[in-house]
DNA sequence: ATTACTGCAAAAAGTTTGCAGCTAC
DNA sequence: GTAGCTGCAAACTTTTTGCAGTAAT
């Protein structure tokens, strides 16, 4: 019994641990890129922070309100989004479109990431090296636009929900 | 001043002939496709279906209201969003997320069509064969995902756009 | 002490619903 | 004549603004 429950105790508390580790990770980065510039440590930029860090779905802003109060009893609504338009303009985080809805927030962890959405749980993992260079040659010399910048949202079904299926 | 106003008037007649059969062509075939899906011919629908398809840029709820009541001024803004839940329904006309807002309909000429959106002028021009499958196989690979669906908008500036610059 | 941040309340913007009258078929 | 469509008004949802109090540096 030690050793079954120890077993899966392990797997788990090590799962746990890694997410959370990888959770404070996210979150740090993203306090210290505020106090970087300039903005102040609040409890409140804190709670709203902490809740788009340790979600692996886009969080929408009412979302963010709920949860966020239950870190900081006083959160309130417009704080949640000036904390975003704030993480937004410093690239820390970005909106995301998808099929039912365009305002739920992720954190982006490069500078140009596309993310791929889970349709079933909503999970968004985001992928780099999109390699558009090629299409987007193409409607340039088709259209005669001057293409300076694009946008791509994938939806499909994540690992997870494909096995439950 | 004849032949100068001759030139000139004909170059604009022609170009507005043109880009008006244009139009009423892209407006016969939406008309036909309400038509055929079993939908009333009112004065209302072919109101906003004319504002969609004269327009060459992406066009919110609100624009459709003010255009459409030059035709038909009795329209509604209810009558505004229930068609273009029919039209988006039949794969018409289709939502088009701009770096400015979520919230204008373009005319979609086939199934699957992107657009480039000039961020100067608004101007929306689709394109096909956007040929994404090898950079789709990428991330399922990498994530995991089963890829189902995808969505792509490209911004830049239109080729009037960039010589008037 | 000073400046920036917060949250409430209210306003604004955008969208949806209920319903009685009107119109297309 | 009937079923479907329309538009008004009102409700609702989401986001923004004004302002006085509070907290961070």
């Amino acid at each position: 019994m030690l050793t079954r429950a120890r077993g899966l105790a392990t797997f788990v508390f090590v799962k746990n641990e890694t997410l959370f580790q990888f959770h404070t990770a996210r979150t740090d980065h993203l306090l210290h890129a505020l106090a970087e510039a300039g903005y102040s440590d609040t409890a409140s930029r804190r709670a709203v922070v902490d809740v788009l860090c340790s979600s692996r779905t886009g969080v929408t802003p009412a979302d963010l309100f709920a949860r966020g109060r239950r870190a900081h009893a006083h959160l309130g609504q417009v704080t949640v989004y000036r904390t975003l338009e704030i993480l937004e303009h410093l690239g820390l985080v970005r909106k995301l479109h998808r099929e039912d809805g365009c305002s739920s927030w992720v954190v982006t962890s490069a500078t140009h990431g596309h993310h791929v959405i889970c349709r079933s749980c909503g999970t968004a993992v985001e992928f780099e090296g999109c390699s558009l260079e090629a299409v987007l040659a193409r409607v340039s010399k088709s259209t005669g636009f001057a293409v300076e910048g694009h946008w791509l949202e994938v939806f499909g079904t994540c690992p997870a929900c494909r096995r439950r299926a």
